[in-house]
DNA sequence: CTAGAACTTCAACATTTGTTGAAGTCAACG
DNA sequence: CGTTGACTTCAACAAATGTTGAAGTTCTAG
């Protein structure tokens, strides 16, 4: 019962290349979402990026996120309190996506608002 | 039952200053969106914009459409069916509303979706 | 009729969200 | 150890969505 998602420095951890072969994103999306602080990772000895654990999830998210009206301002912020560099746990994840659930319905909901209002009956 | 919202040329129109004021909607943005084809207006002899019944409808749609993610071009293309310079009747916002409620609710379930594979249970 | 507020167009600028390319460095295979 | 593909940074460009300001015109109240 001791899922262990903590960061193992001896797991090599994954390459820009091969994150945005898995997840469809662009590398330079991905340094990008990086420079905003959406995204973290280790360097090797020789500079280059290693992504961990919590990296195809966040874009996930992102991508979601992006799609329902919110700013990258606002997809970091909500994925602020996650752990960086880890794959964040079910916990984790139960309060950010609950959150993101209500905001997208409310946007939703104001949507709905002003269509009944425009268009009643 | 003659409903009738057609164009009375007798009518004076609103300027582009009163759709402001009324909507909360800057010139600038209200200009900016006659321009790219999501408003139309009449103009005067001394070519004046002119605004009839349909711009506070089309200014709520595009506000709260945008809050949900669709991009200018998709409000436009949304709003094209509507009649230009008359308030739309009902029989045209029932159409649209549908049309608009289901693309963002299909955004939402979207979001929901990426979020129950990532946080399962 | 005239003064001043409100309007016109146009160009420049700003922000967000990236993409592209150049010039150079790293890593992994043989 | 050398080659080659993948990586690095940085700067320039791009599209969407506006804002700001200049220079000039129109509208309307008095």
């Amino acid at each position: 019962m001791k899922l262990d998602t903590s960061f193992d420095w001896h797991e090599p951890g994954l390459t820009i290349g091969e994150v945005s072969r898995r997840s469809g994103v662009a590398t330079s999306a991905i340094r990008f979402y990086e420079a905003n602080g959406l995204l973290s990772s280790d360097r090797t000895a020789g500079n280059q990026r290693r992504y961990h654990g919590d990296v195809m999830c966040r874009l996930a998210m992102i991508e979601a996120c992006q799609r329902v009206g919110l700013t990258l301002a606002e997809v970091r912020d909500a994925l602020a309190p996650l752990p960086p560099r880890h794959a964040p746990t079910p916990e984790d994840w139960k309060v950010l996506a609950e959150r993101l659930r209500t905001e997208a319905q409310s946007r939703i909901d104001q949507l709905s608002q002003v269509l009944r209002e425009l268009a009643p009956q």
